[in-house]
Order: C-alpha cells, then structure tokens, then sequence
DNA sequence: TGTAATTAGATTGTGTTCAATTAAATTGAG
DNA sequence: CTCAATTTAATTGAACACAATCTAATTACA
C-alpha cells in the first residue's frame, strides 16, 4: 500500500486526545477554587468520596478513584497532615488502612459545596449536553 | 439552611470527575501499544503532530496540545535524544526554538499508524456515540 | 498443620503537569 | 534611537500517576 491512509493520526480526529485535553482543562479550573480551601483536585476527590462514606480502606478509596497506593498513600499522608483524616491499621486485617474523616474535616465539607455549582458555572455545556457527556464517559470507563 | 443540599458533592454526580477518570482509563490502554514503539502518550501527540506538520515551534506545539514548556522541554530533549526530532533555534527570532521531524522521527509513524484503530477496537462506543462524545468535548475545550 | 499463593500498602523510579521565576531576545512608545 | 514592556524557553519545586518491587498479613490447599 503505497499511500497509506494516515488521515486516522491526525491529532484533530483523536477523541483520545480530547478527552486527555478536556481533563486538564477542567482539573485548570478547580484550581483557583480549590486554593480557598488549600486542597489539590486530586485530595479534593478523595474528600468527596470521605464526605459522603465518613470511613473506608485505601483499598476502597482506591476502587472509587481508579488509583493505587502509589498515588493514595502520599496523599492520605498529606491530608492525615492537615488534620482532615486519621490513618489507623484495621483490627481485623492488619493489612488495610482505614482511612477515617475527622471533625475538621467533616467541616471543611461546608466551604467545599458551593465549588460545584461554581465549576458547572463555568463549563460551556447545558444540562442536556451535560447528561450526554456523563452516559457516554460511564461507557468509556466500562 | 439546616440541611443544605450535599447530593451535588457526591462523587457519581460529578462529571468532572469521570472526564479525569476516563482520561486516565484510555491513557491506559494506549501503553501496550506504545510501549511497542518506545513512547510515553505525552511523546506520542507531539509525534502525531510532528508527523502533520513536520516543522515547528515550542510555542506552536504548546498551543496544539494545551501544554507549556515546562512539560514540552524536558519531553523533547528525550524525543531529539531518541534521535526522533532535532531542536533548534530560530533564525529569524532567537527566542524561538523550532523543532523538526527526522528522517527517523518521519520512519516510526508506519508503525504508528496501527495504532489508533487498535484503540477504537477496545473503546465501547459505537461511531455515532463517538462523534457526539467528540463535540461535546470540543465545547468542554471552548 | 505448614507452606505456597494471595492480598494490602508502602516504596522507588520515571515521566509528566503546572505555577512561578528567570534570562535572553524582540518590540514598541516616547 | 532607547529603555520599558512583552515574548519565548528554560528552570525549579510541588504534586500527582503508575509500573514494578517489597514486606507483612492472611488465606488456601496438600
């Protein structure tokens, strides 16, 4: 095949690179919001999910996240640092690490609640388009 | 307010948030593949737009992939080191570097070319879902 | 029961990302 | 022209991501 079709490189035509693109793009505005309450986007989702289930293991947290101790441990460091959770070795299995919000954290949830409305705000999609956006992502992550 | 709406911080209701993971998800996948070919995801979208354009500037390729050059100088020295593009300095504008393809660089874009419809083989959306993702991403992306 | 396999986190090393700063080159206003 | 403002990369430092490896604890099977 003398001319092979190279058009599928083009960078334009890769949703892949969109989605990556698209991703840091919206991590970029968090930031100025999340600085208020000195929390990453990364601690910040960690928050989210210690805010609604108050308790669970790096391993689940991990599951929520899709990430791994390599990522969670530093962080759960930082934030066991900052006082918003408290880092304990399960009694059953010593194994897990049980991750546990604290009263300061469970406070910082008040400051944290407005940051949804405020991003949603700012990206250019409607409810609709929005709804799309989330059913088509869900059957990207499988 | 007693009971203020805490639903919007729960983390399945954050779109934000599956558009990082998804991000992620498909980084992912495209290792295997470039693993084949000796490049990271981030060294593979400069090469496919190198591969388009041949010539450019630090500037320009930034503009491209939404990145600066805090992440595209230490990414290029390894592309021009792996012999892929060299670096040079503008004539015209010392400030500016330009940064061109090899004939080396030109040679690995055959074995590139697989590679996409490889991902869309293992991504789950059919092309219409697709084509409708792609849009709302650009609007994500302004 | 005793050892092999598995599991959960921690650690290490590589490679991004990005904000902030620096330095050199270029441009522009007076 | 000339000096201040702007522009382009490079550098630095903090914080991820993630593969690979390690250790300790638990489980499973011969």
């Amino acid at each position: 095949m003398e001319n092979a079709n190279y058009d599928v490189l083009k960078l334009e035509n890769q949703l892949c690179f969109l989605l990556y693109a698209s991703s840091r793009e919206i991590v970029k505005r968090y930031k100025p919001l999340l600085d208020k309450i000195d929390l990453t986007y990364t601690q910040y989702i960690a928050m989210l999910v210690l805010w609604e289930k108050k308790q669970l293991t790096v391993k689940e947290l991990g599951e929520c996240l899709y990430l791994d101790s390599g990522t969670l441990t530093p962080l759960l460091k930082k934030l066991e640092y900052k006082g918003l959770v408290t880092r304990t070795r399960s009694e059953k299995d010593e194994r897990s690490l049980v991750v546990t919000l604290t009263q300061e954290g469970e406070k910082l949830k008040e400051q944290a609640v407005e940051i949804p409305l405020q991003i949603a705000g700012c990206i250019n999609l409607t409810p609709q388009e929005g709804k799309l956006l989330y059913d088509m992502l869900h059957k990207v992550l499988g």
